[in-house]
DNA sequence: CATGAATGAGTTTTCATTCAT
DNA sequence: CATGAATGAAAACTCATTCAT
């Protein structure tokens, strides 16, 4: 903590922390293609060549900066995710985490988005590795849900899966075209909301029909037991 | 049909309709960035510079391949949407046909979705303007479902409006990275079921449960009705 | 000849002809990684960038100078060889036409064999083979040499293609390093009398001496002719 | 042995010859201008800056390479020389020496042909010196053979020089190009047998045919002897 | 002595765009 | 209408060399 000979990847505004950190910010703001090294030099305040003393190209640059986006990401979602059981309560925790993230960075989360699979061999690298860490924590959420009868099992958990990063990815990048900014606890409520108990006003209607039915019926029998009393 | 001077729109294979189909194909591939004139005049079987006599620019080329992509889908769905009442149906079909444009045209939606929106000055652009129409299909599909108490009151509907989009568009790109590929109608209903009777298998068992307790009441009664006849 | 549409290869100052020469200047003079393509655009009077329409690579603008060396190269001595019947007289057309592209265009042969072999995938070349097209001319004058018996046959071929090529090549570089230039016929008849006939001065002397003895003999035998008549 | 303060150049692994052998090896591997400092610095384990601290300049440390590669190459063939008193004798080691030299280091004897005479002021340097006393050894060896009439005297002896030198090359090189390894002792005595006899079969056939017609005349002229007597 | 960081000029190559013909 | 040649600015990347510490 107060480590006098802090190690160079500690140190919070080491060279190379710098140069990712204005790659970061570049790229979001500019798109990967957009971005070129000289804007990155010109941020962090050196010349283009110096950045290759750190980074070996501007590919690489990219895979640290989104490695630098999973990795506390999945580091604080899973620690979140480990003081909680039921499946229900995971799930609207990853909800609520993701959705965070994605307002807090909307600009690098669309930079993930977008540029991450179209990284030359991104199968195999360490950030797809990650991506598939950082989805698995849903996966399994859903698997537990399914298992425990929580959630329905006749919905491939993969589409449930794409239906919650893709909503919360959608929903983020409204709040990116213009409009009124979004409140993370409200807005993972409501997804929540909406993922368990569905768009459909009928299933309450029915049951309150029965309800009604019910307390028919039971006025009735009140009065036969009364009559056979 | 026999007219004798056509206008260039209507020319099938006029020279800029070759020129946007051309790019449409490069952009898909190789995404705008990654397309040069050059690449695309060559599909084309022209020089670089004649590219220039029917568009005045690369990013103007972007935009028309955008328009392209979007008018049949709005048209077509605008169409399909037609001879269709109930909002359920309605957006049923908005889910199925967006669901089928995406499988059919993975790339080129990747490329819309990616691109569209770094372009500058999206907001004023038509491009930007066809994006809403089309997304406002579904938007009036959900509000005439709330109207009508099909669809609950209580969510935004622009929420519902990016589950669906955000949901489709995560689906579809899973096909893209290497998993199999999708039944269009069956991913279609399972969507649907989800989005309209949600995740949660309770609801229904309550159902059940109440069903059952009337059943068994309703055999009391009866016995009892005899017996006071 | 008069050809009021030539080919484009033909215009001696076609664009592509021009660049292969400003290239091939600049590489004898200053060798190929000591010359940049801005300084051949500059030779030639155009910007860097317009070399690549005609152009690929820095590279194949080396195999092309290579091969526009190489080329009449091996024409005008195939075709100066086909009128040589004897192996002697054809390994000594070849010993001269060589000194005299080499005398022409010393720094050319040097670039050519300096650099030739360290390019990538050398071996599989076209410049690989006009190289071995064109040594294997004295490699046949030599086999023919061995097979008719006007050339020793106790000595590796290969190593007299060695000789014959290494030879000539110091030579002409020694009029590089300042020396006085060379007369062609006078090196090539000195050179081929070398290789013929060997540095040892015995052999000559041994005839000599056989030579007096029989004058010798010869007159013994006169005189005694004439006695006996 | 003990000196307690060894001068740089004797302690056999200071920082600069270090550096030497390592700027050698890599010229030798990858060319002048295909190594860079930083591969050298590499190889002996320091920063690039350190090595300014033993060579101004790259350029001189190809210089100080070029004669690291001299002068144990000139020391040794001396040495070889000094016992050895016949014209024949000694081109004959220097053939066989300078044959070793090119196939113990093809790499490190190409990079001296090929790199030393572009040196900026080539012919003042120390390295050209070096250069002119070692083939000067050659030079010497022809000319005292052409002054006791070992040899011929009809040909210029810097042409005799420049087709060993040339011809043990090429010799070489040829093994660099995937060729069989030589056999130095071989090679040197048929490249002697070469150079001192000639390629010509006839000598010996001149001999035998004027051998031949003396037998004869010796016939007659004993036939001739017997009549008279 | 050695380090490591930085420099700045250089490299090859790409490409949207223009324009005379 | 189309060509093909040319442009010029920009890109990513390299590297010999310097210098404060």
């Amino acid at each position: 903590m107060s480590d006098p000979h802090p190690s160079p990847e500690d140190r919070p505004d080491s060279r190379e922390k710098q140069i990712v950190a204005a790659a970061r910010d570049a790229f979001a703001e500019q798109g990967f293609d957009g971005t070129s090294m000289a804007e990155i030099a010109r941020r962090v305040g050196i010349v283009e060549g110096a950045i290759y003393r750190y980074v070996p190209s501007k590919i690489e640059l990219l895979h640290r900066v989104i490695e630098s986006f999973y990795r506390p990401l999945i580091a604080s979602t899973e620690d979140g995710l480990s003081g909680i059981e039921s499946p229900r309560d995971r799930l609207r925790f990853i909800i609520w985490r993701q959705l965070r993230a994605m307002t807090d960075d909307q600009l690098l989360c669309r930079l993930v988005i977008t540029e991450a699979r179209s990284l030359d061999g991104y199968h195999e690298s360490a950030v797809a590795d990650l991506s598939r860490r950082y989805t698995s924590l849903a996966m399994s959420a859903i698997n537990d849900g399914i298992a425990d009868k929580t959630f329905r099992s006749d919905l491939p958990a993969t589409m449930l899966r794409d239906v919650v990063y893709g909503s919360i990815e959608h929903i983020a990048w409204g709040s990116l075209t213009g409009r009124a900014s979004i409140d993370v606890d409200e807005t993972a409520d409501a997804l929540l909301s909406l993922l368990l108990e569905g768009l459909r006003e009928q299933p309450t209607a029915e049951v309150h029909a029965l309800t009604d039915q019910l307390a028919r019926l039971e006025a009735v029998t009140d009065r036969l037991e009364r009559q056979t009393a």
